[in-house]
RNA sequence: GCUGAAGUGGUGGAAUUGGUAGACACGCUGGACUUAAAAUCCAGUGAGCAGUAAUGCUCGUAUGGGUUCAAGUCCCAUCUUCAGUACCA
């Protein structure tokens, strides 16, 4: 029987699927295992043969896990959602639904072909409303939770919201938007509900704010960075500026610490855990605020918390030392009248310990001015008890017992203290640095354009040149601004700053260096220490003072940290950096004008997205107001439009929708003529991105087709995350970083049981193609020769040649060439041919038009374009050979090699087994589809192992000592492999052990089976096929895999490399058992030996037994 | 600029804790089978030198140093390529 893949490959894909033999179950005694590969977007050109790499690895582990006993998850969907199918729908009006779905059936097809082991019963899509609900229902518990920093999670609004009726926001611990207003419990709840909703908004971990985008109004959209090239849009080119919009974001931030640190439980590409790092990028520094020198409003006289003290608390109360904690751990569950806070300021004192219902203080004693605070503590009317560090750490208990008796005999003090109103603020600039050691070199600040204080502080002279600078700046991207590092830009507002420790006056300027997104939007500028502070001060000739000892600065700013002595500087001088750096923070801290913070580069990611083709949000508008829709009444499923652009007045697609709006009564979508009732409120228009659905995906397939919920709470349990995640390191600051966050963030609510959702990562090199190359000979006329009629008869008459790789090696070689042919051929008389010039042009050759040998089928590539049909080839030996180079793999290159292709000339097992020959998974690789012979030629040869001549021949006799050593080798060798995810060299092995058998003419079947079982994760339609032709009767998927026993590799004799000096030179056999010394003396003795020292005698023997023998000498 | 990865025959790539460099495959050359081609099978194939030959010697893992009995592998410096990232204060 002769090995045809074809009919076998379809024989068993059909019965995988008929058998739902890898259909995955959630209740099972073996250990689980989940594989996955990167969610795929489906486009319209299919995949080529370097998307399935990563697949075909991760269904080898898949495969050859299940050998090995284990419960494996192995799903596969779509991240149907995206951009090419609603831009084709703009193109063609195809709703994108259709082109997905068709797309998806292509790819369904593909992957088929290719006898992947998923459990398409877990298929999931983004696109599909049964999916999206549940993306829709995670952005409602987003936007339903704020970060809680003292227990480091987020946590739900509610709890926000009992705080600030309890207390107000002055002392909670969250992350939101910097400068909140401050605002008293009693403020809280006189608050309207639309200001309270304004506020909470601040502290939502999804919210609505105004974003800088590059806004584009002829597309009516929005532009990523890269879609901009020289302030105009990519596609159509269109302008660009810079526009404030409405959009919901994600508080990613919050997590910035947490990614950080998470980072180092999971085992990921280092490359790719640099780059989060990277994109997070996390700097300490100091915030240092300076005051705007104006003439204005007069001082408050006020005592209120500054940001040093604020801060202060939020730290300290982190840091409880050891007697605190015990005793907070007492308190803190203290509920209703007896709740305790600690470290609360009463007054201007701050005290360990209050409970605010029953006025009473608990406090440590042994404080510097105890007996203030007695006083003044008294006077307010509170209680106050106080405990040593040392009675508390003996017994707590006691101390709790005296605190209870305090409790019961006090009583509430009335306040009749009012809320302030707070004084008119003075402008004021902050700013962040990493550097407050040199803050006595600043010479002068510089503002984003975009800053808004800029427009506040402007002096009537200089407002017009300040106008048209800021409008310049806001036609240009983003990217443009960081793109263009030489051109310094500026322009001076009027307005100076006061230093705050010299108190001299520092001119303000606007800059568009400066990023109105990253960090305050404003810099203190030291131009001696930062390149360029220093090229905007030469440009504009502004003071640099020099604060560095012995550093000359006349040439460049002096960067360096280490070893620097700052001088000049007041306090700071003759000190170190490092030493600078912590007195600078002490001391802006200690004079309230700035504390010591650490800033992250990482950006709230946006969530809106002006496109048609994505999840609707479950948000409707009421009085201006984001309003949840409930959970129960989700999904809010995407309409129907007629067009799938903006809306003429600049709305997203979703304003075309005649049914989008939303009836709180009646709790579903209606018709926008409703709009005019007072219970239906306008929907968002707005669709997520594209990462929402990616970014959490993998919790579905645990639990694929619930209903109920996004995923059981058993199911998540059991299959907990991810175990094996293979995708392209392209999505290393995207998809991954978000996935995390998001992740966390369930995990915080409960909603998942562990934080990171992949333990372990692999970036799967790109494969590359190899493209082919063609010279073809472009004739010029050289100026002035002819008349132009004259001239475009001459070149009319010269057809195209294409010229054979081998026959020059230099243009002049090829101009050469070129010419005697067109005279020898008649094209080109003699004396023209001194008038022109011929070029060489490289043009692509599409690869299957090329065989391996590097020869092009000129026939072929005549009709292949029209313009080649007549073309002159000028071959060497009757034979056109191409060049070839390696380049991406693209349609535009004609490189591009189609898997169907291969899997219906060679067969699916030949391009598994080749896929993963061509090298190391993680490296990027050159596709040549010349080499699949190789692979394929080994599993013919396999195949032949089970045959003589046509008929299947198994012999039952045991198999020969050798035999199993192949055997038990090849086994060894495999489970290292795989294990250590290194595909190529497993294939090497099974082509050595076929060879090798096929020497010695094995067909035992004790070596056969266990060798079909060792082939089948690579290449497993062979090896169904194979085992059932031995016999059985159930598929080869999860039959153990063989054993190995290290028993039959045990050898007695070494054939020992004999080195002199280094070299080897000869092998010898020894017996294993000789010691060190046998085998010195033996090998000494040696007439080869002999030979080799002529005479010399060594000067040191080395023995390493069973590896080696080096003479010196 | 910064960060990371990598440089081994004509090509893709092997090489365990430092221990026989080039496994396995492609390509190439020669041969067998065939009218011929394809397919298949066999042999050779890092470079150079010597020899009719078996064989022997020299050089060889980007470059230059170093450690070691022994270096593709470890250390230092340099060069090149690729990837990511960038007025990040």
């Amino acid at each position: 029987m002769q090995y045809n893949h074809l009919a076998i490959e379809k024989k068993w894909q059909k019965f995988w699927a008929e058998n739902q033999t890898f259909k995955a179950s959630n209740e099972s005694d073996k250990p689980k295992y989940y594989v996955l590969d990167m969610f795929p977007y489906p486009s319209g050109a299919g995949l080529h043969v370097g998307h399935p790499l990563g697949y075909i690895a991760s269904d080898i582990y898949a495969r050859y896990k299940r050998h090995k006993g284990f419960n494996v998850l192995h799903p596969q969907g779509y991240d149907s959602f995206g951009l090419p199918a609603e831009q084709y729908a703009i193109q063609t009006g195809q709703h994108p639904a259709k082109t997905t779905e068709a797309n998806i059936a292509t790819y369904r097809k593909q992957l088929d072909n290719i006898g992947f082991s998923f459990d398409w019963t877990r298929e999931v899509r983004t696109s599909n409303p049964a999916y999206y609900k549940w993306t829709q229902s995670i952005f409602i518990e987003l936007f339903n939770s704020w970060y809680h920093k003292d227990t480091d999670k987020a946590e739900d609004i509610s709890i926000l919201i009992s705080i600030f009726k309890k207390e107000g926001n002055r002392l909670v611990n969250a992350v939101s938007e910097e400068g909140v207003e401050l605002f008293s419990s009693e403020e809280w709840k006189a608050f309207p509900k639309k200001k309270q909703e304004e506020i909470l908004l601040q502290y939502r971990l999804t919210y609505l704010s105004d974003t800088h985008v590059n806004w584009c109004p002829v597309l009516g959209t929005v532009l990523a960075n890269d879609e901009i090239i020289n302030g105009l849009s990519e596609r159509g080119g269109h302008p660009v500026v810079q526009k404030k919009m409405t959009q919901w974001s994600m508080r990613i931030s919050a997590y910035a610490q947490r990614l950080l640190d998470g980072l180092e439980k999971i085992d990921w590409p280092q490359p790719l855990k640099d780059s989060q790092t990277n994109w997070i990028g996390r700097s300490q520094g100091a915030m240092v605020s300076f005051e705007v020198n104006e003439v204005s409003s007069k001082e408050s006289t006020e005592v209120k918390l500054s940001y040093k003290e604020l801060e202060t608390l939020k730290e300290l109360r982190l840091n409880l030392s050891k007697a605190e904690g015990l005793l907070w751990d007492e308190l803190k569950h203290k509920k209703g009248a007896a709740k305790f806070r600690k470290k609360y300021t009463v007054g201007s004192f701050l005290v360990d310990y209050v409970c605010l219902a029953k006025n009473t203080i608990v406090e440590f004693s042994g404080k510097e001015d105890e007996t203030e605070r007695t006083t003044f503590f008294a006077k307010e009317g509170f209680n106050i008890v106080r405990f040593s560090n040392e009675e508390v750490i003996e017994n707590v208990l006691q101390v709790v017992s005296k605190i209870n008796n305090t409790l019961q005999f006090s009583s509430a003090i009335k306040s009749d203290k009012k809320p302030e109103k707070k004084p008119t603020k003075k402008h004021q600039i902050d700013v962040f640095t990493t550097r407050p050691d040199t803050i006595f070199g600043v010479s002068f600040m510089t503002l984003a354009p975009e800053h808004e204080l800029v427009s506040k502080i402007v002096t009537p002279a200089q407002k017009k040149e300040v106008n048209a600078y800021v409008r310049t700046t806001a036609k240009r991207s983003e990217r443009d601004r960081m793109a263009d590092v030489k051109t310094i830009s500026g322009v001076f507002t009027g307005a100076y700053a006061i230093h705050p420790f010299t108190g001299e006056k520092v001119q303000i300027w606007i800059g568009d260096y400066v990023l109105a997104n990253y960090g305050t939007g404003a810099v203190m500028a030291v131009p001696c220490g930062d390149q360029r502070d220093y090229d905007f001060a030469k440009h504009f000739d502004i003071p640099i003072p020099n604060i560095f000892k012995g550093v000359d600065i006349s040439e460049a700013a002096h960067v360096d940290k280490a070893g620097t002595i700052i001088a000049n500087s007041d306090f700071l001088s003759g000190l170190t950096y490092q030493k600078a750096l912590k007195l600078s923070i002490f001391e802006l801290e200690k004079r309230a004008i700035g504390y010591g913070k650490i800033n992250y580069r990482l950006r709230d990611a946006v969530f809106s997205r002006q496109r048609y083709w994505g999840e609707p949000f479950p948000v409707y508008y009421k009085d201006g107001m984001p309003q949840m829709i409930d959970a129960a009444h989700l999904p809010i499923v995407l309409p129907t439009v007629e067009k799938y652009l903006p809306t003429e007045d600049g709305k997203p697609p979703l304003g075309n929708a005649p049914e989008w709006a939303w009836d709180s009564r009646g709790k579903k979508v209606v018709s926008n003529e409703k709009l005019k009732n007072k219970t239906v409120y306008p929907l968002e228009l707005n669709t997520m991105p594209g990462w929402a659905g990616s970014s959490w995906y993998f919790n579905r397939y645990m639990d694929a087709s619930n209903s109920e919920e996004f995923a059981s709470k058993e199911s998540l349990d059991y299959w907990k995350e991810v175990d094996l995640y293979i995708g392209g390191s392209e999505h290393a600051t995207g998809h991954l970083l978000y996935a995390r966050f998001w992740q966390k963030f369930l995990f915080d609510k409960g909603m998942v049981p562990v934080d990171e959702f992949a333990k372990k990562l692999i970036n799967q090199g790109m494969i590359l193609g190899t493209s082919a190359f063609v010279y073809k000979a472009t004739p010029f006329i050289k100026s002035d020769c002819f008349t132009a009629h004259a001239s475009e008869e001459i070149l009319n008459k010269i057809p195209a040649v294409i010229v054979s790789k081998n026959l020059f090696n230099s243009e002049e070689d090829f101009e050469v060439l070129v010419k005697n042919y067109l005279i020898d051929n008649g094209f080109l008389n003699q004396d023209t041919s001194d008038r022109i010039m011929i070029v060489k042009s490289d043009v692509h050759a599409d690869v299957s038009s090329v065989n391996a040998s590097d020869e092009l089928d000129v026939e072929a590539f005549k009709n292949w374009r029209t313009e080649f049909k007549t073309a002159e080839f000028i071959l060497e030996e009757g034979i056109y050979k191409v060049g070839r180079e390696v380049e991406k793999m693209s349609k535009s290159k004609y490189n591009v090699v189609n898997p169907d292709a291969i899997c219906s000339a060679h067969g699916a097992d030949a391009l598994r087994l080749f896929e993963m020959f061509l090298g190391p998974l993680e490296q990027a690789k050159p596709w040549k589809t010349s080499g699949i012979s190789g692979v394929s030629t080994f599993l013919k040869k396999l195949w032949k192992l089970y045959f003589n001549g046509d008929v299947l021949a198994i012999s039952e006799d045991e198999p020969t000592k050798e035999e199993l050593k192949i055997l038990h080798k090849t086994i060894k060798k495999v489970e290292e492999d795989i294990e250590n995810f290194s595909f190529n060299t497993s294939v090497s092995t099974f082509m050595i052990a076929v060879n090798e058998l096929t020497l010695l003419k094995c067909n035992k079947r004790l070596i056969l089976e266990p060798l079909a079982i060792l082939v089948s994760p690579y290449a497993p339609h062979i090896a169904e096929e194979l085992w059932s032709l031995l016999g059985k009767t159930t598929s080869i998927s999860t039959v153990d895999f063989p054993a190995f026993e290290a028993n039959h590799l045990v050898e007695s004799t070494k054939n020992y490399p004999i080195s002199f000096n280094g070299k080897m030179r000869f092998t010898l056999e020894l017996s294993l058992d000789l010691s060190k010394e046998e085998i010195e003396k033996t090998v000494l003795e040696d007439e080869k030996t002999i030979a080799q020292l002529d005479g010399r005698i060594p000067k040191k023997v080395i023995v390493v037994p069973g590896k080696i023998v080096n003479i010196v000498g």
